[in-house]
DNA sequence: TAGTTCAATATGTAATACTTAATAGAAATT
DNA sequence: AATTTCTATTAAGTATTACATATTGAACTA
């Protein structure tokens, strides 16, 4: 009686439920009407009368894009759609505590990317208010004494860094993925941090000051070549 | 009858929703009892009667979950924890048209970042099928004729950049971002693409086929200078 | 032992009713 | 007439109940 067993290769049959097929009803609706931040969308009952389902499904869905900021409701004014922060859904997902090692392993590569290639930004953006900051947090880790002031130089180095490069959505990554790093920090606490390479802060600092935007990225490259050597 | 006006400075009392702090307990949970991937988490009642709300509130919580891929649901087996796709939220928001100007540019520049930054993963797991295949890419482009065929080129070079990269997420990442740089596509049509600026296509490939990963960087800056210069 | 039937279970969906906050419009006050 | 105050209405938030559906596992049958 054994069936042929290739009629259930494709057996996992993509199951979608009625909240799902809401949910992008939604997202077509908003795209094809071209909705802007501000409209109203439909009201709830609307919703589910023209898709002939249950409110309550239709609360499931919108519910969703709440999370994510697409809409926002207010009683009895219904919703309007929201300019959503594009990096929530992001947010909302990384939890150091649940991913996994080797996503955590592909986000600290992102990130060491990121830094390599910041430099065009910093040089067009910088401030003299930035280079000061810099300065002082040089200083600072020059005098620290405990491993612990140490480590924190070394966030706030790099955090000033993603913040002179006046990319919000930049930086607003940077913010999110921070977190994920902190288990880099035990290996990191081994390290001499004023100079992690060859090249210290205050050498970094030193290239921001002049108008030298070649010599950037093989510097920071050089900076963060025990990590890049431990891919 | 002007009542002061500092009584309403902290006005937008920021409303929670039940579904809102289930949503956050859920996460605790599973953060604090440290609940892994394929571990089954409480029946949906369970939940509703802990909590002392409606099952209905629960279910819009863990309908956001299940969005985000953090949870699956099998009638009858219940709920499980699932290893979330960290880019699935990203996913979800990014669509170009509901992206306001400003974020878009925002994300063109952190694009620019991530490839003048991409080096040394390129130089550390390039392989020589991915070297053909840009050779393949190079010549296909100096044999094209029309404007799409070249734009089409274009795409597919830098594409196979990030594949070579050899780190899922960041390509799933440039994977979600690549629709929302369409609209610069109008602008670079004006361009030629085979030196977008006064570095090839074929002179990056040339720079991988050696070991020299200092010549990188400066030379995918080049290569992207009018954009740069652009910002 | 293998296969079938069937009950138990947890999610998915529907329907209804009620609560609450915000709004508009009527009514009242100045 | 202009402003404030009440009032009804509206739409989202929450609760409850009921039923559908698919999956599991145990009981049953051949």
């Amino acid at each position: 009686m054994s069936i042929d067993k290739d009629l259930f290769k494709l057996k996992p049959i993509a199951y979608t439920t009625m909240a799902d097929q809401v949910e992008n009803h939604l997202r077509e609706y908003i795209i094809k009407r071209s909705i802007k931040p501000g409209d109203p969308i439909p009201k709830e009952t609307e919703i589910a009368q023209a898709l002939g389902v249950s409110r309550n499904v239709v609360r499931e869905a919108l519910s969703r894009l709440r999370m994510l900021g697409m809409i926002e409701s207010r009683k009895k004014r219904g919703m309007i759609l929201t300019q959503p922060d594009v990096m929530k859904g992001l947010e909302l997902i990384i939890h150091p505590t649940i991913l996994d090692e080797n996503v955590r392993k592909q986000l600290f590569e992102l990130r060491l990317v990121l830094e390599v290639g910041l430099g065009d930004l910093l040089f067009r953006r910088k401030t003299e208010e930035h280079l000061k900051k810099l300065d002082a947090i040089v200083e600072r880790e020059h005098k620290a004494t405990t491993q612990i002031e140490r480590i924190r130089c070394e966030v706030d180095f790099h955090s000033t860094l993603y913040e002179m490069a006046g990319n919000e959505t930049l930086k607003r990554f940077q913010d999110i993925l921070m977190p994920v790093f902190e288990y880099v920090v035990e290996y990191e606490s081994k390290l001499d941090h004023t100079s992690v390479g060859s090249v210290t802060h205050a050498d970094l600092v030193k290239i921001l000051y002049s108008n030298n935007a070649e010599a950037y990225p093989n510097a920071m490259r050089k900076h963060l070549m025990p990590h890049l050597d431990h891919l």
